[in-house]
DNA sequence: TCCTAGATTGGAATTATTCTTGATATTGGG
DNA sequence: CCCAATATCAAGAATAATTCCAATCTAGGA
């Protein structure tokens, strides 16, 4: 019951991944992802991609989104405590929460710009993530 | 390990807080997270509350964190999908977790830095709230 | 003192997520 | 091409953090 047929193959499939199936759920999943960059939810995710897998359960969108992840395919974003929001963005970035709309914006880094710039690191430290979120509203235009 | 000693009563209770009934949990609370920055979870909150409070419910503490929050005396901090933590630090600050040690260190923004220096923000925005949490290892000394 | 608003409590309820288990599917070797 | 080994999927149960709720309690003001 998958249908094989006309998913024109990997409209914006990764390349093969290294180790990583590339299953119909998997494939879905991505992109789901990919065509539409609002951060969705798990449950988000769940809803948009039984459109076309109208029998994939929560738990393997919830399978399929860790294993994305954990290939560096797709990121995992956590604002507060609310549900775990999903982002093909794989670029280093932050988040930016518009209050009033509740959009979430990507937000990238000036090229060029050193963390110890701005910040009192502990001395000797070496970091390996980083994780920014804002939060305010967008000047009325 | 408890430096318990001289707690020569409300070392260092907030002065009264406006529309803030200090109750003796409220109190107890508060101290526990001055006497020991660590940034302790809701749970590890409760332990230390009950050496004083033997009474007192998680739920309560759960109140009494919020309360604290509501009016600015402490800061919720979250990491990914992880308890929430609290921490007495009210100045803006992010946090580095060194992932050895699972420790968790404040950092400071250097002083007369501004955001848009090295963000690229979206046009119009205006922050509220930044939060920013850096994982990584301490060089060994 | 009495009343009332606000606090506290314990337990039930909620919610996102993970786990478990058995069924299915896929791959590489023969 | 067939089979065993391995990986994936699905469904529901289980978990964990947190919130909600209803029933007391308490402090401070009239």
């Amino acid at each position: 019951m998958n249908h094989r047929s006309n998913d024109r193959a990997a409209v914006s499939l990764p390349k093969a991944c290294p180790g990583l199936r590339m299953t119909p759920q998997r494939q879905e999943v991505y992109r789901v992802l990919m065509g539409r960059r609002d951060h969705p939810t798990a449950n988000e995710v769940h809803s948009r991609v039984k459109k076309r897998l109208p029998n994939i359960s929560l738990a393997t969108v919830y399978n399929c989104l860790e294993t994305l992840v954990d290939h560096g395919l797709i990121r995992q974003v956590n604002f507060e405590r609310e549900s775990s929001r999903y982002c093909p963005n794989v670029k280093e970035h932050g988040h930016f929460h518009d209050q009033a709309s509740g959009a979430i914006h990507d937000v990238e880094f000036k090229p060029g710009v050193n963390l110890a710039d701005f910040l009192d690191l502990p001395p000797g430290a070496m970091i390996e993530d980083i994780e920014i979120t804002l939060r305010g509203k967008l000047a009325a235009s």
